[in-house]
DNA sequence: ACGGATTCGGGAAATTTCCTCGACCAACGA
DNA sequence: TCGTTGGTCGAGGAAATTTCCCGAATCCGT
């Protein structure tokens, strides 16, 4: 039985302690094995700059000696899209775990995690998962919890703009959305213009994505 | 050394199986007792209005043979502020875990969960925090970003073109995107045709939408 | 009678879309 | 190493669409 081929890790921290806590955690999971550690932000960044194709799961500490560990983040995601993210982490402030969520980290768990939880996460990522340590996702709750509400100093539209504006959100012209609301391209021209003055917008693109901000749509 | 006040806690599951499963989990944790296990909404919902104090836990079950564990949740939170709310489920799909989050629940663990996992759920939530099943928190993390699901049979973006959509899915026209990803506006208009080959779009706008739900943005 | 919503048009300017073409560089395979 | 491919960058010209002026009609509710 040869082996698949062995999907590659990445890992950025800088306490040798946990860096090797992560390795054993690695090792425990099938078909993968660490082909780079770095333990800076500089190191880290300079490896993502290097590497044309990322690894299939980056580990990444939040906090280095030369930074955080979300400006590494944020440069695997833009030269690496398609690799994974596990962020490890003494911290579990909410700006910490939504920015790193935010900016497309997978997964998110604490530093006092058992070697069998960390390569279970690890597992988990990779197939497509997101584990979370409890005291995370509690920050990403209350975030949910907390953003339902449509804004009441929102501008009020007809409801013959709130059709237009679904047409154009889905990404039809004004030609488009003439046929399917019964009317011509002249009125949509109309409609547009009085839903720009009232979302202070210049285009469709941006009338969907002040639409948007303001909880319409 | 007298026991500490055990805490209560109510079960509600259907499932005889599955309700065996939760006794044992809870039953590993210290000072923890079942007092009241139910396996149909009516009979729960009978159990809420008649106690007048709420448990420290519930735990339920969202499939219910006479309705949805949604509903026992919303009325056990209006009858039990208190109580902490612990979801189990076999389904995973985003209206049912957003939901059960945004009206309270606390954990949302898979059925698939081992009696070890289920232990430590129930401990976590009884401790404050949230303990999430990696398949659960995805759709949290979706809903932070503000995206769709993933695609797998999604096209392939390149990390500029990837730039260039972003910039227009916030309403920004060619000419100011050009200027902040420092290039022409020619380079932006080759992108931008590349980029409608691979959504097979014909504007910004239908892009933009076609984006959203291949669950690129 | 008035304002607001909806409907329609002309004309002109700005932007976007499509086409073809060429260049550089990094990665990859023969 | 050489040739190929793919990503990024740039341009000119033409066509289509969108954006912004203007004005004007009907309907409806207060």
């Amino acid at each position: 039985m040869s082996a698949v081929e062995p999907r590659a890790v990445v890992v950025v921290e800088d306490d040798p302690t946990h860096a090797a806590h992560l390795h054993n955690a690695v090792a425990a999971v099938d078909g993968l094995v660490v082909d780079a550690t770095v333990g800076t932000r500089g190191d880290a960044e300079a490896l993502i700059a290097r590497r044309r194709h990322g690894p299939a799961l980056l580990v990444v500490d939040l906090h280095l000696p030369d930074g955080s560990g979300l400006d590494v983040l944020r440069a695997a995601r833009r030269a690496w899209p398609t690799t994974a993210v596990l962020v490890t982490s003494v911290l579990s402030d909410e700006a910490n775990v939504v920015g790193a969520l935010r900016e497309g980290a997978r997964g998110y768990v604490l530093k006092d995690a058992s070697r069998d939880q960390l390569a279970d996460a690890v597992a988990q990522v990779l197939r497509g998962h997101a584990p979370l340590s409890p005291a995370v996702a509690r920050h990403l709750i209350r975030q949910l919890q907390g953003r339902a509400a449509p804004d009441d100093d929102a501008p009020r539209l007809t409801p013959r703009e709130r059709d237009l504006l679904e047409e154009l959100a889905v990404g039809r012209s004004y030609a488009e959305a003439a046929e399917r609301l019964g009317v011509t391209v002249s009125t949509i021209e109309t409609h547009i213009r009085n839903l720009y003055k009232k979302l202070e917008a210049h285009s469709k693109t941006q009338a969907i994505a002040k639409a948007r901000t303001w909880g319409i749509l």
